[in-house]
DNA sequence: CGCGATTTGTGCACGTCTTCACAAGCGCCT
DNA sequence: AGGCGCTTGTGAAGACGTGCACAAATCGCG
């Protein structure tokens, strides 16, 4: 049950290995690998390489191979990565070996949505609780659950561990719904509401902005029309765009 | 004294403002300062040093001022950045000056809340058109906007130059959606459904899933209850955390 | 049992991103 | 006019992430 880990040294011990501290852009990519894994078991597959998990997934295999070796070595050269075991690998590096219980504040028009979203409960996580503050919301029933209002939140979270926060609040309420969050011992949260939000050490926020997403694409089109107005400087001057064009979660132009 | 640019107006005839090639990491953060600068803006704030523009956008001020100087010299030493004047220069970068036309394929759970967000209208885009395959959401109207089937897709494409294309139908429907999307010419795709997109070469997709955002949550959560089942190594081990642990869309314990 | 085909795991080089630290520039005040 | 304080813009260094290329490991088969 105690495990030790000391930078550098990922001594394991026994079954359970030490959780290793991963580059945070692997993090990242590791519950794509999941969601590609899942469905690759659903379809019969019991082994999987390296270049059809990296497919799968929209990555390159090398990338992807580097990733996995973080883990451990659970691949098998000549053959190919077990795909229950990586599945679990990966779950329990995640923590997805608990079902975290999340609370939802602002059951609006976004909030409805999310409610009512099965990928919660398909991806390792359970909606404990909704919350509002508007008295005309508090009392119905979405999708099984009750809207409570904002003011319970701490007798809740007494009852259930709540491990995060998703706030769906307009902007103005966000931080003030973030604090309160954190005040009853959420150290996790999900922020679509467009603006920064300030928590101590310690909390840590992500964010969702749909708007920043339309506006990075918005950037793209307008380069891509400025390059067509340029003089042909050979072939399809759309290929030729800088190689780190891909950001962190963009896909750009995976071949067929 | 260099260039000044009015939209539609100056310069942009035969002079094209030569559009830099912007590291990704800066135009993925350009409209996070765009935000904070409307905020600014409506405040009355007529400058702004690039510490506050930081601390109001959630980075660094070095990293500030490096993508600021990225788009050219627009603020004044001694001084700071004039706010109205940054605005227009970064919704230029971004291809805002024109309002650009957006496609929400799939009016389910979430594309009704996204049909009805205005974040879009007021943020530089246009919901042009709704489509949905189901034929009993086919003439429903959202917010001012009536569904169409998606069949309907190429001859709507014809009368508005449709820039971005949202999808938002189940995975399974994703890639099929996103063919014929790129088949109108569409060149930009934002995909909530959680799955890999394949399009062709100049074709951008960005990815929103849920799941993914939760389960890196929940990998932290998992490392900081490891960390503190650890004996005290000194001090607070929360705050221990590799230096590298931000990720690019994450704001991890911005000090109040 | 040994060999060839296959695929992993990783050293290395390269590119990108971040951060520091400071010179250069600007406005204000005397 | 000149000096002073403030703030920008940027060079340099280091951290981080990516992708190539290949040695090491494993399997299947003769
Ligand atoms: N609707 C979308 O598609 C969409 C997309 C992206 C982002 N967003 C963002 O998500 C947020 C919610 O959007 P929406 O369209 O659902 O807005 P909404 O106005 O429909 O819903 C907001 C809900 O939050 C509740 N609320 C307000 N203050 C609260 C508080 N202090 N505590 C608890 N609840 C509180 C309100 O009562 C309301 O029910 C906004 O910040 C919006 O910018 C929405
Ligand atoms: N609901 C959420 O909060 C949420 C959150 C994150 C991601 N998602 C993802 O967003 C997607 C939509 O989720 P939802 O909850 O709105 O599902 P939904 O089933 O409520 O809606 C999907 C809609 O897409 C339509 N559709 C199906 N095939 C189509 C096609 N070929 N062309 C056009 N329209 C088609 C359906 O008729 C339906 O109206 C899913 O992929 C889901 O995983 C949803």
């Amino acid at each position: 049950m105690s495990q030790h880990r000391h930078p550098g040294a990922s001594g394991r011990a026994g079954v359970v290995p030490a959780l290793p501290d991963l580059p945070e852009a692997t993090v990242a990519r590791l519950p794509e690998y999941l969601r590609a894994l899942h469905n690759l078991a659903e379809t019969g597959h019991e082994t999987i390489s390296s270049e059809g998990l990296a497919s799968a997934a929209g990555v390159n295999s090398a990338k992807l191979r580097k990733d996995l070796s973080q883990l451990g070595s659970y691949g098998t050269r000549g053959v190919g990565y077990d795909v229950a075991l990586l599945i679990d690998q990966i779950e329990y590096v995640l923590g997805l070996t608990q079902r975290r219980a999340v609370a939802l504040v602002g059951v609006g028009n976004l909030g409805h949505a999310l409610a009512g979203y099965d990928g919660f409960a398909t991806r390792g996580f359970r909606i404990a609780a909704l919350f509002d503050a508007d008295p005309k919301r508090v009392g119905e029933e979405i999708s099984g659950l009750v809207v409570r209002h904002i003011d319970d939140l701490p007798r809740v979270a007494a009852e259930e561990a709540i491990a995060i926060g998703v706030i769906a609040t307009p902007a103005a309420a966000a931080q003030r719904v973030a604090d309160e969050l954190v005040a009853v011992g959420v150290t996790s949260i999900l922020n679509f509401a467009p603006c920064v939000l300030s928590v101590p050490d310690g909390v840590d926020v992500r964010k969702v902005d749909l708007a920043i997403e339309l506006q990075i694409l918005s950037f793209h089109e307008h380069r891509k029309a400025s390059l067509t107005r340029l003089p042909a400087t050979g072939g399809s001057t759309l290929t030729a765009l800088p190689g780190g064009l891909a950001a962190p979660d963009t896909q750009e132009a995976i071949g067929t």
